[in-house]
DNA sequence: AAGTGGTCTAGACCACAAC
DNA sequence: TTGTGGTCTAGACCACTTT
């Protein structure tokens, strides 16, 4: 009785990804809502529990569902999106607070270093200059939505170490411990890509959240290239964004 | 992909994984070669071609390889990256020729309809205004590397459809056709998302290679908004890049 | 104890490619 | 004809959660 199906016609594993979606969308399931188990699938459909497996390993790969051993399958959360509205004159900080987005930002890791040769061209330092490499959790109502990695020039701003209490962005330091003007934006690079294990375990993601990666140069008038930063966002909740007159 | 792990051993699936990256790696395997089939792995493990189909999906998922039935398994090649540099006053075709990056673009459809509410309001467009819907498929040495959809009001070009033959770019219609000023960009947003099933089709990619979506909104002086697109780009081989002065 | 998801084995039939 | 990947069935054992 292998009745197998042709190749014009749906395979069961599409049939039940396409029950399952339906399912969800009819029956009005919200986050964290249970989904059919894979025997009961199984029976429904008189698949195989390995056919439905594979079906539900689609959807939970899609982020559409997500797995609890012992419990079952359930609805996954739709993320809020996060906008961020780029302008020259700001920095990522400041950007974010713009926007009525409350948000809070952690300071990871800060340690002195030399730069490595992109980074050392692209901020136009000398064979010896060393960096301070910043390294930031960004977290909106509780989520951990992006990593972001500040460098800066020991030059520019030694000791750099010593302000980061009550921690509210660089800029703030660059402005009211070195009486900086505020940094411009020189340059912007956007990137998708999948998470690395850092951004797995910081972000506490799964492996198929896209990630938004965002490069900037930003520098001060009259002194240098300040700031080379490096942001990694989840790619299903941060929006970037920018307007033009 | 699975969540892998609680246990402490090292699944077969995961050793296979290894293996073979390790295979293409040590190996120095290129573009196009073949790595061990089905049954040489599932022989050289002592596992079941199931578990090594698991592993193999997987790597597939990444990008890494890629199949042909009754041929194998072969390595993925790594895609060339393909910097968009944006400008204001630049459509994305005239951005992306700027950099000596040749490409074509190939339309796909286009047709006449009623926007949707979102498009109605992005484009400032009355209750029974109809837009023209044009889908193109952009490629770079052969590789298909974006899906884009312009949406333009009809009142701004009555009879669009006319002015596809030697199609090279939504503006230089609009310039030499309606002899309008050249757009200008009022808004971009960027966000990074999965492949939905047309960009696995068109863009011949797994469902792992992220997407980087990039919508604009451009308006011409003294006329009004003129188009909304949506550019959907292979998140592995595109980087949007904007340099400000 | 019963149910659920996670991993894996064994084997079937199919469509396609290469020899 | 043989080998390859693609789909699917049947069933095993495990770890975990719920009742």
């Amino acid at each position: 009785m292998q009745e197998q199906a042709a190749n014009t016609v749906e395979h069961q594993r599409q049939k039940i990804i396409a029950y399952v979606k339906r399912y969800i969308r009819e029956k009005h399931l919200q986050e964290n809502d249970k989904i059919p188990s894979e025997n009961e699938l199984s029976r429904l459909f008189q698949a195989n529990r390995n056919t439905v497996r594979s079906a539900l390993t689609f959807l939970k790969a899609q982020g559409i569902i997500y797995s609890e051993k012992g419990r079952g399958f359930f609805v996954a959360k739709k993320p809020n999106p996060i906008v961020y509205k780029h302008d020259i004159s700001l920095g990522f900080s400041e950007a974010l607070n713009q926007g009525r987005q409350e948000y809070t930002s952690e300071v990871l890791d800060v340690r002195l270093a030399l730069p490595t040769a992109k980074e050392r061209k692209l901020l136009e330092l000398d064979e010896n200059d060393n960096v301070y490499y910043l390294k930031q959790l960004r977290t909106k109502n509780g989520n951990h939505f992006a990593v972001g990695l500040s460098i800066l020039p020991e030059k520019y701003v030694p000791g750099f170490e010593n302000h980061l209490n009550d921690f509210c962005g660089v800029n703030n330091i660059l402005i009211n411990a070195y009486n900086y003007t505020h940094p411009l934006c020189k340059r912007i690079q956007l990137t998708a890509s999948l998470p690395k294990k850092e951004e797995l375990e910081l972000l506490n993601i799964s492996e198929n959240i896209p990630i938004l990666k965002q490069e900037g140069l930003f520098y001060i008038e009259g002194v240098g290239n300040i700031e080379y930063f490096i942001v990694r966002a989840r790619g299903d909740s941060f929006r970037f964004s920018m307007d033009f007159q």
